[in-house]
DNA sequence: TTGAAAGCGCTAACAA
DNA sequence: TTGTTAGCGCTTTCAA
């Protein structure tokens, strides 16, 4: 199996142990060219019977062309970004084409640095979560001369393309939608990251929107770390002890309204005629909970389908589509926790 | 910027720019060998204005090394491996290698395929999960010459080395600790995946634990798919009814054990009174629920790190650690669903 | 401290 | 249908 020296293998041994040149032995590999059947079958179990794995390294090199696409999000412990990350795979894995991924942790200079790191790959395609950026992050993906689709929010000008919603909207949105049931005294909880944009976003459409119709955040808090349904509870109990005449509560995401909706629970509070209670996000975690919670899709299968859709159709057809932004609409699903009280 | 015919940029085009050869062009960016300080800035500024990216392809080609660590998980939609990835880029990032992930969704097929894509991109090393795996996949990694982990499981032969802990003997402990706080009508609720080989395991061991104290399982189901949250409420509810005289429920993993626990609450369940509980994963989440439901630390950050470190010893040291296998053992948090009743 | 030459393992392009 | 030649963009090695 292994070889003399433990070089690792090359086509040129597949090419001496089949008795067929190494052109003809690339071609069979890649499925290229014509190529007689005996002689096919000779190659391909040569190439088994070695062991042989190719080298892509030396091939992109010569192909000039690389089947990957890298893909830069800020975390991996949010579930929104795996969710995304199926998305992306489930329709790359009809082409050839293969993401990889690199992770920022919400860090605009680590975002530069793999941004960097990947680049340096060659790869066919960038897509990235959100439109903030360092400006040499900018500069180099304009420069790349590849696809980049910017994606989760479309506020904003994209370098190139982009996929996703608009925070800003979502949270007016959610606002019309719990001054529309009647609810008044309103506060917010949400992550501290001031690296967060999109977070950042929907609070501001939030409050434009109540601001609107004559409405100011009764209350706020914001943490950072910790488990973030512990943190929903805490952070949810403080505030009620703060203001007990509260009607509603709005999570910057559904994680941490689950943990004030169990806390609400506890305290035996009528959900949603004393206090309604609504997230961001729509995962899947909440089906299982005592109360349907309120929240908003942001589509993030779709969100990372539609992506590599792009990517994809880019690089089989070498054109560029008319739509360089697209913007999902989430909807809101009003549960058990958004009514009329 | 951007040169004439957007052709990519080469270290020929910082050479010409600064007035450098090539070579030495090399040196400065890789901060190898003598270079005056001089000349060093004059590239620097060079390779800056241009807006240079190294091409990785083709240096990993030139120089025969490649600084990627391949690895290979089932899934990231389970938080287990997000966080095994935690631990295993903290301690990557100290180095120059960088990971490179792909999911084999629990697939012992794709497994093999994705393995044999990323071996084809020669990387310095390979962490997988798990210590099963098709025949093939066994021979690439044999033959691939590079260091191997699996990890998450010691419970097998590793093909090189292995870092993780004993589900058999996890199952074990977990029935041990609750048979010694005096229950002994036991109901098991875990998926139904014939090939997440560490959930078996673990239900093996608790099993023969049992049948050791002469006690047998009195009911057990099994699920796929769905909300993990919503599945373990349905699933107690049901085993309940069954069979209403259970005393303790054990769950394979912690996100059914939260949903029971609910479930259990809402049925206004006396727990651990008449009715204990325990899951399987240590996950963060559990801190904001009324009760912390027992569990065991799979050690996940921890099995990451190792892994990690005995990849980047190897290719630092170039030599061979000892000890093959380093099994961790998780501790069991009794919280409070596990205790004398 | 710098440069020139020779390849890394493969594939594009052309020839037979 | 198969083979030959000439690189891909870098780094290694050796010479200056």
């Amino acid at each position: 199996m292994a070889n003399d020296d433990s070089r690792p293998l090359t086509l040129r041994d597949v090419s001496e142990a089949s008795g067929v040149s190494e052109m003809t032995v690339s071609r069979v590999l890649r499925n290229r060219g014509d190529v007689s059947q005996a002689t096919r079958e000779r190659v391909l179990e040569a190439a088994k019977a070695l062991g042989y794995v190719p080298n892509k390294i030396a091939g992109a090199l010569a192909s000039q062309r690389v089947n990957l696409v890298a893909v830069v999000i800020p975390s991996l412990r949010n579930m929104v970004f795996p969710e995304v990350m199926s998305g992306i795979s489930s329709v790359l894995e009809e082409t050839d084409l293969q993401p990889i991924v690199a992770v920022t942790d919400y860090l605009p200079e680590k975002e530069e640095r793999v941004l960097y790191e990947m680049l340096s790959w060659r790869p066919s395609g960038v897509i990235i979560a959100g439109l903030e950026h360092t400006d040499a992050a900018r500069a180099m993906l304009k420069a790349s001369g590849i696809p980049v689709v910017e994606i989760m929010d479309t506020d904003g000008i994209p370098i190139d393309a982009a996929v996703g919603i608009s925070h800003r909207r979502a949270g007016r949105e959610m606002a019309k939608a719990i001054l529309k049931q009647g609810y008044q005294r309103i506060g917010f909880m949400g992550t501290k990251m001031p690296l967060d944009h999109r977070a950042r976003k929907r609070f501001e459409g939030f409050t434009e929107a109540l601001a609107k119709a004559g409405v100011e955040i009764a209350d706020q808090e914001f943490y950072s770390g910790g488990s973030a349904l512990a943190k929903g509870r805490e952070m949810t109990r403080a505030m009620l002890k703060r203001d007990p005449e509260l009607d509603f509560l709005y999570y910057s995401n559904d994680m941490i309204a689950a943990g004030g909706l169990l806390e609400l629970l506890e305290q035996g509070i009528d959900i949603p005629g004393q206090i309604g209670l609504a997230g961001f996000n729509g995962v899947e975690l909440l089906d299982g909970l005592p109360r349907r919670v309120a929240t908003m899709d942001a589509c993030r299968t779709e969100v990372g389908r539609k992506a590599a859709q792009i990517i994809a159709d880019r690089i089989a057809t070498g054109t560029v589509e008319d739509e360089r932004v697209i913007e999902l609409t989430p909807t809101i699903s009003y549960g058990d926790t958004l009514k009329r009280r």
